[in-house]
DNA sequence: AAAATTTGGTTTATAAAATAAACTGAGTTA
DNA sequence: TAACTCAGTTTATTTTATAAACCAAATTTT
């Protein structure tokens, strides 16, 4: 059997790819409301996507309030489509 | 977004459950081998499905050496059900 | 305009989970 | 019958997920 890419075989960080897979980008405020999820458990799991080099993370802070925009990246929209494949064994679908 | 059982959710209880989706009865050294896992840690994660009565282990000793065989009961089969649907609509298929 | 409050996060601590290492007892084999 | 293997369980360790506490900047209230 085919491993399960542990990274995102997250509940939370594949909320976070899955809703990036059909935005072209979505901020930090957004993907909160979205996942229902804590600011401090967001933080930390958008830390671990975009260190593996799945999401690009900006920062923009002057104008306003800080706003942290996410975008998948082709790496992480490969590396989603082959967890998807080897899901599928596991799921008979 | 629906949650994802975290019972299910974990490769190696995600595996047993698929291989015994497909048959009728599995035992411990088949799943061992199937799954590449070490006997300590297959040995946990079955007690976790049949503690949530997902799966009935049945162990038979006496003649030979014991053998323990898993099955999917009802509840499982329904559950793992669930959980395909919930996990569709993260994954867009 | 100073104080209080809210917003958008990060850092640190805690709880839960996965995994492996060590162990046990019964069955085989030499 | 002594050594060894097999089929597992129990316990310990590591990793992961989650939440609680914190912080700085922006906004609102008085």
């Amino acid at each position: 059997m085919q491993e399960l890419n542990p990274l995102l075989h997250s509940q939370l960080r594949l909320a976070v790819m899955s809703i990036l897979m059909n935005l072209a980008e979505a901020d930090f405020v957004y993907l909160k409301e979205k996942t229902e999820s804590t600011a401090g458990n967001l933080s930390v799991q958008l830390d671990k996507l975009s260190s593996a080099g799945y999401i690009n993370i900006e920062k923009a802070t002057g104008a306003g309030r800080p706003r942290t925009v996410c975008s998948v990246t082709d790496l992480g929209r490969q590396t989603f489509a082959d967890y998807v494949e080897a899901l599928r064994t596991y799921l008979n679908i």
